[in-house]
DNA sequence: TCAATTAGTGTAAAAAATACATTTAAAATT
DNA sequence: AATTTTAAATGTATTTTTTACACTAATTGA
């Protein structure tokens, strides 16, 4: 079989920034890495690229392997390709970014896997260029949230707008005025009103909320404007 | 020196989706391939990636050696990446964009290499995937474009207002209310008005505006709205 | 000097975003 | 049983932004 002579063939990886929200604050899925160098150090989800693989299936893979997770969120970053990023020898790595629903999978993550959530804010060193490749992820993240509603995939299936707007206050590091937040979001329509309220953190209760999933396939493309222009004048894209 | 043993090493390569725009059309740089397979057909610039350099290097380092082409605005795409993309081996492709003034370059393109400009609507069919990877491209182009002032990186550098105006035209293929459109792009204090016109599209003639590089970059970042909102209400990203 | 052509400009109406405070529901306490 | 506590829910007036729309100006060539 002919082959592209006297080329320089590399080894390349994907990794995962896997995103959670716990109600209050964001969260990384970091686990130790399993060999050398940096064994035992705490890395993003990775894992190289196999022979018969796309990028999209090896993430998906690498995401199944170490954590379970499936059918999630999962978007392209970007590549990070510094030549001697990896000490060992040259890795091309393609970071991918999950947005989770923290609850559906804690267990899971934590019984069978040796994954662990770390608060975004109090990441512990990682290796390599993963630190970089987080900061970069959460930019994007604040980004594309700040016109589509993925956000929606870090809540479970009910939610309370109060649990939203926390989501989106924490994201962008400000406070929202709720009137103005619940009438934006409740115009879209992409939200369906449930009997059932959530009386975990308030006496009153706050009405759950679903996706109205016909809705948000259609809205998912188009533009929205949840987050006040104040604090989406710039973004870092 | 170790290695990570009994991993499957790939090449590497990056593409380059080079937009122009003469005044009228958009248009898209190819060559034709100088290799087998598919030796003759029209393509994107590409080439490998090199041990020592980094992707956003090779996509410099190719697209000098195949138009002479330096310090064009360049940023990644995404990864093109099915096992059977290329048929001699497997390659993983890194599409860039580049935005440029075409009538800058046009010259030096024609003369010392074999790249031609082909109408964005007229393309010749592409070897691989490089069609869809143009597809990609526009979309995001489309994308960007309505939050953030790059298209200018296809103009020369003194334009008119209604040359500007053409170009957003263009690339959404709708009409924009000419009032409109130049209240909200100066509003943006962006452009500086020059004191010559151009007379070559009107008895009248048309005032040169440049570009102030100082606020282009401050602004670059922040959200721009020079697309009538129905226009984008559903951008693919 | 008149006709033709494209450039340039202003205003009123509609829509969207913002600022802002009180009432309501339910539980816990007295 | 009444009162207090806590967070949820809600409406309106003001400001800002966006849109729709049509005539005048400058210049050239006939």
């Amino acid at each position: 079989m002919i082959k592209y002579s006297s080329q320089n063939r590399m080894l390349v990886a994907v990794d995962c920034i896997i995103f959670g929200f716990d109600g209050t604050d964001y969260k990384v899925l970091l686990i130790q890495r399993g060999f050398a160098p940096e064994k035992e150090k705490w890395s993003l989800m990775g894992g190289f690229v196999q022979e018969k693989e796309s990028l999209e299936q090896a993430a998906d893979r690498v995401l199944k392997q170490l954590t379970g997770l499936k059918n999630v969120y999962l978007e392209q970053l970007q590549a990070f390709s510094e030549p001697d990023r990896d000490p060992i020898e040259r890795v091309i790595a393609m970071a991918y970014v999950a947005l989770i629903d923290i609850h559906k999978y804690e267990q899971q993550i934590n019984d069978d896997f040796h994954a662990r959530w770390f608060l975004l804010r109090e990441l512990p060193k990682l290796i390599f260029d993963h630190a970089q490749m987080v900061d970069t992820a959460l930019q994007r993240l604040r980004y594309k949230a700040a016109f589509h509603p993925i956000l929606f995939e870090l809540l479970p299936e009910k939610f309370t707008l109060p649990q939203l707007q926390a989501m989106y206050e924490g994201l962008y590091d400000t406070k929202i005025d709720k009137r103005n937040f619940s009438r934006k979001v409740l115009s879209t329509n992409l939200l369906i009103k449930e009997q059932e309220k959530d009386k975990s953190s308030s006496k009153k209760g706050a009405f759950y909320y679903s996706i109205d999933k016909e809705h948000y396939k259609e809205k998912f493309e188009s533009l929205l404007n949840f987050v006040p222009k104040t604090e989406i004048t710039a973004l870092n894209e």
